[in-house]
RNA sequence: GCAAGGGUGGUCGAGUGGUUAAUGGCACCGGGCUGUAAACCCGGCAGACGAAAGUCUUACAUAGGUUCAAAUCCUAUCCCUUGCA
């Protein structure tokens, strides 16, 4: 049975340099497991690999999606499974690299069967949202369906309106749905996690002068750039960190710098969201350190026997 | 030097005699999340003990004072801002 591993770990903690690393060592493909380095056309602030860094090193789902796409985790666990499937046919192992959590688990516990989103339908949810407020959303869900709507904050408008768009989409209850899932794929139990848990304090100032390379590198430019293009600022790439900022930078709603600092600020929430759920969510072997120390690397083929 | 205003918890900022360990925002910490996940949401946050109810200790520049009771009133000292010199 040949393994397949996945590197995960908080933003900015050296997943990239550690994937690569493993690839050369082992033959590897990586495929990257991050829903914003997925999209075409935001580069600087997505911390993409350059292709020095690639060091030859073949990488997927890069780059592959129009920036004014929704795409989504079930997209991305069915493109992932293909691309799964083509590597191993060459005879090359498959190494998951990427921050996104939710991406990795659509990956090995499928969720249940749904119709895709339907736009106009959470379009229309939207505006009651915005016009009733999300706690109106959550009592039409109590009415319509109970289980659900005690699962959920009343707050949580995401997860309020998916359930409201299973409800009116198939006429079933998200409750009683949900639990109906699709078998998982046959190498879901041969994906090694490895987990990356760089000392926090280290890991944060990492990501302020992260962000503020991204900066000084013309984040600005870049995402006026972009909006000239007509990118609309509600897609999910103008959403991603960084980007978000400088719109409302670009909308004249901040400054430029508390666009920056509420950047750093942002990732570095980010960031402990991310430990928290890979603390708990998935059964990974703990790295120590970044990724990008060759002594974490070592650990990691001490482990491996490679 | 005189006049006026002000010094509150990591930070910003409410509170002007009594359920006040002190509203709220942010930081920070912990958590949830089955097709938006770099999204969305929830909880904790003076310290000590406790599973909890709770108990104790120390807190609103500093030192005194008034009062049954003070972050809130009075006095002195230190510091800050503005106006006049």
């Amino acid at each position: 049975m040949n393994s397949i591993y996945s590197i995960v770990g908080p933003t900015a903690s050296g997943k990239t340099e550690i994937g690569v690393a493993l690839a050369l060592r082992i033959g590897g493909e990586i495929i990257n497991c991050d829903s914003v380095q997925i999209y075409r056309g935001i580069e600087i602030a997505t911390a993409k690999p350059s292709v020095e860094e690639m060091r030859g090193v073949p990488h997927h789902l890069i780059d592959y999606v129009a920036p004014d796409v929704k795409y989504t985790a079930a997209d991305w666990a069915k493109d992932a499974a293909a691309k799964i499937y083509e590597i191993e046919a060459r005879e090359n192992v498959p190494i998951l690299v990427g921050g996104t959590g939710f991406y990795l688990r659509a990956l090995r516990e499928p969720f249940f069967e749904s119709p895709p989103t339907d736009e106009k339908l959470r379009e229309k949810l939207t505006k009651i949202k915005n016009r009733r407020g999300v706690e109106y959303l959550y009592k039409i869900l109590q009415k319509v369906d109970p289980d659900s709507a005690a699962k959920n904050q009343p707050r949580d408008y995401v997860r309020v309106m998916r359930a409201l768009e299973v409800r009116f989409q198939t006429g079933k209850r998200l409750s009683e749905v949900q639990p109906n899932r699709e078998k998982p794929p046959e190498f879901a139990e041969r994906i090694r996690t490895f987990a990356l848990n760089p000392p926090r304090d280290l890991l944060y100032e990492k990501i302020n002068e992260r962000a503020e390379i991204h900066f000084e590198k013309g984040l600005v430019e870049e995402v006026k750039t972009l909006r000239e293009s007509g990118l609309s600022d509600d897609t999910n790439a103008l959403g991603a960190h960084g980007y978000r900022r400088v719109c409302e930078y670009l909308r004249g709603e901040r400054s430029l710098e508390s666009a920056i600092e509420q950047t750093k600020q942002d990732v570095r929430n980010y960031a402990k969201r991310q430990m928290s759920w890979f603390r708990h969510k998935e059964i990974a072997t703990r790295l120590e350190g970044f990724g990008s120390d060759a002594e974490t690397q070592k650990k990691l083929y001490e482990i491996l026997k490679i």
